[in-house]
DNA sequence: GGTCAACATAGACGTGTGTCGATTCCGCTG
DNA sequence: CAGCGGAATCGACACACGTCTATGTTGACC
């Protein structure tokens, strides 16, 4: 009975309009997805085998210098879409899933996707 | 067999990294996303009654003057996330499901989503 | 036709962003 | 300990972005 139309871009929990509070903390990290290298960065690391990558596997995919790599990779780590864990020598870069879900949640909300319609079941984002 | 792990941020169609192309187009459509302005803009367009506002209607709801709300709904526009249409006097916005679901998709992967499993039923986007 | 309201465009200004080269930090290994 | 290679930080610079005021454009109404 709610949901009077394709309602897009709303608050997850209640499917209203987003406040000024929760607008800023989402613009943040969609802004960090708003730069190709950042985007292929994102997707080169989930895409790597054991959904990690350290910066010698991602600074050879760019004409781009190693610092400029370095630099969008703290913009990811800031708006917690990856976590850095340093192991010997490397620093190796993982996808937060979590983040990326709620922003898609946000995009789409949970109970009323666009692409498909499945039975409710009650589940809800993991962590 | 496919997607070894939580594999997102990919190529809706073929499910690996995104290709340079694909990471411009699409890092265009999150920068018009990465202000709260807009995001709200979008969320207040999406919630208000009919799925389409005017541009008196979201003037009020910021402190802002109405050329710059003006201006982000051109961004937004440009970016390909509404579309404007005349009636009489009044310029009426109403946001465009698909492009918004292109975006839901590249961060989730369709037929692998993260927050609920349904079975596979082939469906794909519409439009 | 004149006037008014809604909306868009133009120009200006301060701030933020992406990139670089140079340097520094960290941990391994002779 | 010295040296080396991987990665982060620093400082600088050009450009893009968000906001404003002022002005233009469009359609309705007297």
């Amino acid at each position: 009975m709610s949901i009077p139309l394709p309602l897009l871009i709303s608050s997850a929990a209640t499917h209203q309009a987003l406040s000024a509070d929760e607008a800023v903390e989402l613009a943040a990290a969609f802004k960090a997805l708003g730069d190709p290298v950042r985007l292929r960065l994102l997707s080169l690391i989930a895409a790597h085998e054991g959904g990690e990558a350290c910066v010698c596997d991602l600074t050879g995919a760019f004409a781009l210098s190693q610092p400029t790599i370095s630099h969008h990779l703290k913009v990811l780590r800031d708006a917690g879409l990856v976590r850095s864990e340093r192991r010997a020598t490397w620093v190796y870069y993982r996808v937060r899933p979590e983040a990326i879900a709620l922003l898609a949640t946000v995009l789409v909300p949970g109970d009323a996707p666009l692409r498909s319609t499945c039975p409710p079941d009650g589940s809800d984002l993991p962590a």
